[in-house]
DNA sequence: AGCACGCCGACT
DNA sequence: GTCGGCGTGCTC
């Protein structure tokens, strides 16, 4: 018998499977780690394949070891699927294997996403190598990734004792808590639909459904029923929400359903209780699992249905390598297994909504099913579009219009709460000198400066970086200093100065940044500590307080002219999403929307909360703008301290795809491919520059990521990473 | 990833 | 001559 063994070893080398000898006796298994001889040396691996015969000469086959644990660890179909997202993102097969095990399983060493980083240990260490003298300069300055520098000489270091590599990673601490189990509460007659609908296909052996309900409608009951029912066929089930919906109330009321069954998996549980949730899993002895993105690898067995909560979120999307999508993942993962996928939003999005219309494809459609009506009976609230260039007009130059004011007031007298949206933290975004037209630039990054009032510095929003606020013009002398734009700190700053009676909360990244931050927070809204709660999105979603009876969206217009093709999609979310917050219980609710750009198309559907409308135009702006989901978009970011090592690299990229393009006859399908500077053209000190490129997706897309990989990894002066359909085009 | 091999310039 | 630096290639 043999094993084929892929190597836990992260390197392109060792991307292949070894053949081994499994030795007399040993009960070998799909999935089983094992310790392999490895040249001189032995490594840990895992068993992808078992052969009666091998196709190697048998003097170079060489026996296994043993062994780590008796039970495999990853199962057969886990294994398939990493096969699968080795081609989808480009990885190696161990990258794909390591998502799929708990921190510390291998080696009992932290496992977590650690990067290696080398440090100086003897500043004034004396060395003959030229490359030795450099990454010791390099050094000097401050730690730097091991990846970033060249590898021999810095091993020579390493042996020395002059650097010393260490890991570098970080972690959070959860709150977990249980308690007695809750009777299912009765269910509307939407809500019945939709839940016998999923169970005849969960009955039947798969299928794909888009759940579309509006704010308040009840789809975290579908979802319970659906996971339920999953169980009494003797079945599991999966349930991936976003990671800031991931509280401990959350977690807890998952616990009051389910009791022992669920658990919870995510970034926030230690090593230790990450280790544990998972082998209760494994064993069988929970068999829901609510978790973040990385949850879909839950080793789950007979799986029955997978839920993807908040479908839209683009937190599904891992930022790291291998830059996997979980809804992906869940797709594929769910077809697999013969199990159920539900995407459930109240603002799906753009893409997913287009796979539930008419004429798409069956291996890519997703069956529509709507929750038209809040459980509660309530009417979605009247959205009133405020014109702020007629407040202006009116001489009114307030960031409040007389209607929002207004409207607060009543707000406030009748005893009831408000939420206000403003989507940018701090006080102004950025400061000019009005004179000479002086702009307040970070130093290390591309991007200007926002004023914080609280801490009373100016911050870079992209590194974090702060610098005492300027009196005078730092260019010209003048004291013109004036500061533009809207943050939260001023909505809060204008509530008081118009309501000095109102006590006013604020929630962004700032104040939520310690460690149940943001629970306090709305512990004390909900407990009516406060009147106004000014926030950014994270006030948006989600949330239920019944006593908030306004809803404002200061200034829609901040989302809605970003550079990328998916700013009106998100401006439309955040302003649906808002509107859903008011008159979620007895009293009716009041949505206020400012805006510079009424008759904006974005704006203008969500204020009449045509979904089906926004879809259709959206759709038809992607067709002609040539965006996704209708094309491809890839790209290969270069990053450098020169800007010349950065652009140089994207241009001899650039170079490379060009021909290979050429030479594969791929054209036809290709629309557009350059290198050009990033949006953001430094970012920490770095320059960045791209080679992008769209195309239609057709069977050699595949095949050129592949090839785009294969240029980031070739890439030499600059770090370079490909990205498929990204999240963020800065 | 780790490790050896082999080429190269530079010094006890 | 030998020793360390550093690129290259291989590991079942």
């Amino acid at each position: 018998m043999y094993a084929n063994v892929i190597i836990d070893r992260v390197s392109d080398a060792l991307d292949h499977v070894f053949t081994y000898a499994v030795p007399e006796g040993m009960d070998a298994r799909v999935g089983q780690q094992v310790t392999v001889p490895l040249g001189k040396t032995r490594a840990d691996g895992f068993i992808v394949e078992l052969t009666k015969d091998c196709a190697l000469d048998a003097a170079r086959v060489r026996p296994l070891l043993g062994p780590r644990f008796p039970e495999p660890v990853i199962l057969p179909e886990m294994m398939e699927l990493a096969k699968w997202m080795r081609g989808r993102y480009n990885c190696n097969l161990v990258e794909a294997l390591r998502l799929m095990l708990p921190a510390g399983m291998r080696r009992g060493r932290v496992h977590e996403r650690v990067t290696r980083v080398a440090r100086l240990l003897d500043p004034n260490a004396v060395v003959r190598g030229e490359r030795q003298r450099e990454i010791i300069a390099r050094l000097r300055e401050g730690d730097v990734e091991a990846a970033l520098l060249p590898s021999a000489p810095l091993r020579s270091l390493v042996q020395k004792g002059v650097v010393e590599i260490y890991g570098r990673g970080e972690r959070r601490a959860p709150l977990v808590l249980r308690g007695e189990t809750l009777p299912d509460p009765p269910l509307t007659r939407a809500q019945e639909r939709a839940v016998s609908e999923v169970c005849a296909a969960l009955e039947q052996g798969g299928g794909r459904f888009l759940l579309h309900g509006v704010t308040g409608s009840g789809k975290t009951e579908v979802y319970i029923r659906l996971v339920r029912r999953a169980l009494e066929l003797g079945k599991s089930a999966v349930v991936l929400v976003p990671e800031i919906a991931l509280t401990p109330q959350m977690v807890a009321w998952f616990h009051q359903r389910f009791g022992a069954d669920a658990a919870v998996l995510h970034s926030g549980l230690s090593q230790g209780e990450h280790y544990d949730e998972w082998q209760r899993i494994r064993r069988g002895e929970a068999r829901v699992v609510i978790g973040a993105r990385s949850a879909v690898f839950a080793p789950l067995e007979n799986l029955g249905v997978i839920v993807v909560d908040e479908e839209h979120e683009g937190s599904y999307q891992s930022d790291r390598r291998p830059r996997y999508d979980a809804r992906e993942v869940a797709w594929q993962r769910a077809q697999a297994a013969g199990a159920v996928l539900v995407l459930g939003s109240a603002t799906p999005s753009v893409a997913s909504y287009m796979r539930a219309m008419p004429g798409v494809r069956p291996e890519n459609r997703l069956v529509l099913i709507e929750l038209p009506e809040r459980v509660s009976g309530r009417p979605l609230p009247e959205i009133e579009v405020v014109d702020m260039r007629r407040e202006f007009e009116r001489g009114n130059r307030s960031i409040f219009s007389a209607q929002l004011s207004e409207a607060l007031r009543d707000c406030l007298e009748h005893g009831r709460q408000a939420m206000l949206l403003i989507n940018r933290r701090g006080h102004s975004s950025f400061v000019s000198c009005r004179k000479c037209g002086y702009v307040a630039k970070c130093d290390s990054c591309d991007v200007s400066m926002t004023y914080h009032q609280a801490e009373n510095v100016l911050r870079c929003h992209y590194c974090g970086a702060e610098r005492p606020v300027p009196r005078k013009c730092p260019s010209c002398g003048s004291p013109y200093i004036k500061f533009f734009g809207v943050g939260t700190e001023q909505v809060v700053e204008e509530v008081r100065r118009q309501f000095p009676g109102a006590a006013v909360l604020r929630m962004d990244y700032d104040t939520t940044r310690k460690k149940d931050a943001h629970a306090q927070i709305l512990d004390a809204f909900r407990h009516g500590d406060a009147d106004v709660l000014v926030g950014t999105q994270m006030i948006a979603k989600g949330l239920d307080f019944p006593n908030v009876t306004l809803s404002g969206v200061v200034a829609a217009d901040l989302t809605l002219n970003l550079p990328d093709y998916r700013s009106v999609e998100r401006t439309f979310q955040l302003i649906t999403q808002m509107a859903g917050r008011a008159g979620r219980a007895r009293h009716p609710g009041r949505v206020i929307l400012q805006t510079y750009e009424p008759d904006h198309y974005g704006i203008r559907l969500a204020a009449s909360q045509d979904f089906r409308a926004f879809y259709l135009r959206e759709s038809a702006y992607r067709r002609g703008a040539l965006y996704p989901p209708f094309t491809v978009i890839a790209r290969i970011v270069f990053t450098a301290k020169e800007e010349e090592a950065a652009q140089n690299a994207a241009k001899a990229a650039e170079k490379e795809l060009d021909e290979f393009l050429d030479r594969g006859g791929h054209r036809p399908d290709i629309v557009q491919m350059r290198a050009l500077e990033c949006p953001v053209k430094r970012l920490r000190g770095e320059y960045r520059y791209q080679v992008f490129l769209k195309m239609y997706f057709k069977a050699d897309t595949r095949q050129i990521t592949a090839r785009m990989q294969a240029l980031a990894e070739a890439a030499e002066g600059a770090r370079a990473e490909l990205e498929v359909n990204p999240t963020n085009l800065l």
